[in-house]
DNA sequence: ACCAATGGTGACCACCTGGTCACTTCTAAC
DNA sequence: GTTAGAAGTGACCAGGTGGTCACCATTGGT
């Protein structure tokens, strides 16, 4: 840790998390570049400088504040793994649920995710994704290889084209969680977080050919 | 036509292109804030006020160039219900692959249509998006409905949450192909262009249970 | 030869950016 | 009350931005 964000560290926690939070608004509104150090600390009430002493520079504020969130990342898909009840489609079924309570829970670190993923030149961005997709990844591949085991699934199933397509449909399935707008014009009929989740979940049972 | 955009329009078909080529892969590096027009003018070698003579602002420029592109996403759809073969299946992996095919022949302008897909603030983007997922969205309709009267498709599958599925995991597929980053740590064994399509088209038939 | 129209130019403008630093204010130990 | 050290400040800087405009160059019609 640099002495500047000891001096952070050192302050009281309710200003901590102004600070976080005012922050990773402007990121989430206006992706990295665009963000401006000038409207974070004229909302914050507090002089420029500060925000300067705390992180260094602007890159510095923004690999604190995501940093931080990508451990948040990996909580959700730990539980599953530890606590997670029934077959395989049941735990992929949380896993949609999970993830999508996940996006409620902090809606501006997953914006911010969602830009930076598209953005080829925004900061730390090959490391950050690399850390989220290898956790992601290894998920998934331990819980594929555990249904073909206890499951049922095909045992001739090819692991890596699995991961491939079920982080797919994960994926696309957050985004238009995320960016409902996303989806306008192509509107399910399910409207619930728990009809979505159940609807992709029946898809990469059986695909379109049952739709119960 | 403003009587700017004439002006440009007046010019050779050699230097339009050089501009327009220019001017998208700028787009397509930095997205629209940060995209520089100074950057644009230098490399093709004509003063910033030529520019502007053509298009009055960044945002015309943008706009002109990215409206032209619309219409090019449009028509690939357009071959494939005019003069696709063979059953739904058949005509979903065609589409597959015609949109991988606009990618390589577009990249750039795929590249800009990812970063608009996130960014809340990239001017025309409810306008650009609308236009597409409209276009999108009627020829999946289209495809699916015929598919339940002709190909065997279960007639109390629900249209809305099959355009969904299946825009949903088109959508991805082609993320997947034109960063291919994105897919880095989850990767298939399936490498080609064609080796994707027939395993995105064979979760959409039988989900993960068939393989084959 | 002249003119009008069109295309082309680049110095210049106001504005905003991330970052700096000499300075003041606060706080707690003695 | 004094003092050391930390927290906080905001005017200032260099550099980049989109956009302007008075001026120049070239061309084709008469």
């Amino acid at each position: 840790m640099t002495q500047s964000a000891k001096t952070f560290e050192n302050l009281s926690g309710e200003k901590r998390e102004r600070v976080l939070a005012e922050a990773t608004r402007e990121f989430a509104d206006h992706g990295y570049h665009q963000a401006s150090v000038n409207r974070i600390v004229q909302r914050l009430g507090i002089a420029k400088g500060s925000l300067f002493k705390y992180f260094g520079t602007k890159e510095g504020l923004f690999e604190y504040l995501f940093g931080h969130a990508v451990a948040e990342f990996k909580k959700p898909l730990k539980v599953i793994r530890d606590t997670g009840t029934g077959d395989f489609f049941d735990r992929i079924e949380q896993t949609f649920l999970a993830s999508g309570a996940f996006v409620d829970a902090h809606p501006n670190i997953y914006r911010i995710y969602l830009k930076m993923l598209f953005n080829e030149r925004f900061p730390l961005r090959d490391r950050f994704l690399g850390e989220i997709r290898k956790a992601n990844a290894k998920f998934l591949r331990q819980l594929i290889e555990n249904g073909i085991e206890s499951d049922g699934l095909p045992s001739d199933l090819d692991v890596e084209t699995a991961v491939y397509t079920v982080h797919s449909v994960m994926d696309r399935f957050l985004q238009g969680y995320a960016v409902p707008s996303l989806d306008q014009g192509v509107e399910s009929t399910e409207h619930t977080l728990q009809d979505k989740a159940r609807a992709m979940t029946n898809l990469l049972r059986r695909g379109l050919a049952d739709p119960s």
